[in-house]
DNA sequence: TAGATTGTTAATCGATTAACAATC
DNA sequence: TAGATTGTTAATCGATTAACAATC
């Protein structure tokens, strides 16, 4: 969709947009110098990635700060209802289940799936856990293009095939394995522990 | 402690490792070219992060499986034993209180901390959740030096101000904001909501 | 030996930063 | 006007890739 933007600038968009939407200060105009010194970055950086977006600096006074949260939130797709699934409802699945932080994107994250006879026809924050068995059917009818991975690490490519098969176009995976999934197919893995481990090496 | 690897090449050798451990095919040897394919990556650049752990290879053969993946541990630090401890136990620190994977690098979650009465003096895995109030006492009780702060998103400064003052050196943050620490301490920030709209922006 | 592989030096590429003209 | 800010072009920096000598 936004082939052009780098991604590392796209990453950044949601930092931007969290920082706009948390610090109002009165202010209906807000600088990329006043950003930059927030969030600890370079201004013409901040400029850079905002470019990207359809928000447009006034010479002086910098961003209508509602305009530019508009645009940012414009550019990620917030506007765009969009559901999501869960395969593997374990500790972390359940709990993403009930996290509220999607819908600021959104993300409506509908349903479960898992393969434990006694998690299937539960429900989590009102959503359902359904049968993996039936995940085709279920994805299809919720129209998800969006599905996020908690299963362990050895069941995470077979559920991914799976996924692709069944219409998802991105997921996320918090397996610790590297997913082939084929062309046009997007994958983003988040690896807890590994980040763990990585903040303790620096440190 | 690891401060001449530039974190790209970090953030890869859990990838490695990972894959090593999970791809034993019978073979003593791998070479970096096998490694790059599996991984879908340059070889060269396998190569050179592997470089920067006591990894040698040998010419014609690539390197000792079972010593590259010693290297790697050694370098990640999976052998130091070290306590982390996770602040707010809602869905997401009871699943991380509860989550295997963290062993494998060498880290002990040990302990949750919260303010909610009910949450309180309860067990999660094994593992206590514990008072807020006291969490300075646990911390150094524990000897945590890494935290993994799962609060909501306006909590999360004055938390990460406590953690910091407790003798925690690092945080792993789930909460969408940018946090201030002083000079010296590292944060790795991780925005699961974020992660899936820059997926769906992607696709 | 010929071929496969490592490890390193040089070249390329992409992202960040610096410089600066344009604007109000 | 002078000063602050944007947006863009040029320079720098760092990471990746290409080239290649060394090795067995």
């Amino acid at each position: 969709m936004k082939s052009d933007i780098p991604v590392t600038s796209l990453q950044r968009l949601p930092v931007y947009l969290n920082y706009l939407k948390t610090s109002g200060d009165g202010d209906q105009y807000i600088s990329s110098g006043a950003i930059a010194r927030a969030l600890d970055m370079g201004e013409v950086l901040v400029r850079k990635d905002l470019a990207y977006t359809s928000a447009q600096g006034r010479t002086r006074v910098g961003y209508k700060r509602e305009e530019l949260i508009a645009a940012l939130e414009d550019y990620l797709g917030c506007n765009d209802r969009k559901n999501a699934v869960i395969f593997g409802a374990g500790g972390l699945g359940c709990a993403l289940l009930s996290y509220g932080g999607f819908k600021n994107y959104g993300i409506d994250v509908v349903a479960a799936f898992d393969n434990d006879k006694n998690k299937i026809g539960t429900e989590v924050d009102g959503k359902p856990v359904m049968d993996a068995a039936q995940a085709c059917e279920g994805i299809a009818a919720l129209g998800a293009k969006l599905a996020v991975i908690c299963v362990p690490a050895r069941y995470a490519q077979s559920v991914a095939d799976l996924l692709i098969n069944c219409g998802v176009r991105s997921i996320l995976n918090f397996a610790p394995v590297l997913l082939k999934v084929p062309e046009g197919f997007t994958v983003r893995n988040i690896d807890v522990a590994a980040n763990l481990a990585i903040l303790s090496s620096l440190s």
